[in-house]
DNA sequence: ATATAGAACGAACGATCGTGCTATTTATGC
DNA sequence: GCATAAATAGCACGATCGTTCGTTCTATAT
């Protein structure tokens, strides 16, 4: 036989742990994630589950990873293969946007934030890794938008990078509170406003 | 001798117990609060501690409560000595810019809207109810505004609490994770460009 | 001064936490 | 098929969790 059976037979239960962790996450966050929780969720025994991590804040940390790539292929992947400028800037929003509608429950790199913003330790380090690197992913984009005349050609990219992530934060907190139908109106009417103000 | 010794012992050391539990909760939630930790911190036992709420939940609850006077009373009321209409709104503002500052390191109030806008229970309706009353407050100093022709008169009210409320979530977040000045630069910034917008 | 009420303590409970360590099961390489 | 290695289970540990209960201390009222 020998199709080399399960090269990744540690790697796979390894995602499928995480992927149950995620979900547990998104609804207790990452410091209301216990391994006896996740362990039986996954229908594993909890030394089984800690075996493939070694310790609950690796656990965590390998989560937190899990988010950014799930939210890297969602929202920024797709949105690099439309055309540089406003139309991959719109896009990234936009993908930004059904993440959010995805997530309104609750979203881990954002309840990440709030958890350990004022500690310090790896999660923190990690977390301010993870955002200081979508904000950057952000302000190329803008930056390319400037460049191509897209947008005027004074835009301070840091600070529309700002407004643009101050908005989707708005969208987060009142669509997980409120409900996501009026956040989202809310949102869009906010960047109509913010596209055209910064029209060139 | 009899003044009355101490006609509310046992509320002031319920206002201590809370003074610490605020405290203990800004740096690591409502959910991250345990009897033992806030017993040891204020220097009492668990059970002493524990008898003045009955339950851990009722605790978070008081807790809660605690934050939202605590808001109410550093940023609306201050502001509301100011005059109906755009200085009151402005006031409002100015207050939440110094009480992001004082709470950088973590807020009781938006980290506990990010723990329980997923669930259910009697601490999630408390959230809802303290962010809607709060939204409501923005939203009665906005329409003042309008009416006394201070904003423009087609103002959408509630969209202007949505933004006005984004730009600090966005200025908690990054003050959180980056410091407080760069983060308290973007939002003055943005404000100028929200204000400018809806001037009449 | 003494009786009474209130507040805090101390110990214990069952449960769960993260983390070791040792079997036992399962999959791989020959 | 068998030896070997990897993966998982089982069990136990010390610690801490929220909670209960009975006791002790303190302050009030007579």
């Amino acid at each position: 036989m020998t199709i080399v059976t399960q090269p990744g037979k540690r790697a796979a239960t390894r995602d499928t742990i995480l992927d149950h962790a995620y979900a547990l996450a998104r609804r207790d966050g990452l410091e209301g994630l216990s391994i006896g929780n996740l362990a039986s969720d996954v229908g594993m025994s909890k030394s089984g589950v800690f075996a493939h991590f070694g310790s609950r804040e690796d656990l965590q940390l390998a989560v937190l990873n899990t988010g950014r790539q799930r939210f890297v292929a969602r929202v920024l992947l797709p949105a690099l293969r439309q055309p540089r400028g406003l139309p991959r800037l719109r896009a990234i929003v936009a993908n930004w946007f059904e993440w959010a509608r995805e997530h309104k429950s609750g979203c881990v790199l954002l309840s990440a934030a709030s958890e350990y913003d004022g500690r310090d330790g790896a999660l923190h380090d990690g977390v301010v890794a993870q955002q200081a690197g979508w904000r950057d992913e952000l302000q190329k984009a803008i930056a390319q938008a400037v460049e191509l005349g897209h947008l005027r050609s004074d835009t301070d990219v840091a600070q529309l990078a700002f407004e643009i992530y101050a908005l989707m934060l708005g969208l987060h907190h009142d669509a997980g509170l409120f409900g996501f139908d009026e956040a989202g109106q809310r949102t869009r009417a906010a960047f109509e406003r913010l596209w055209r103000s910064w029209q060139p």
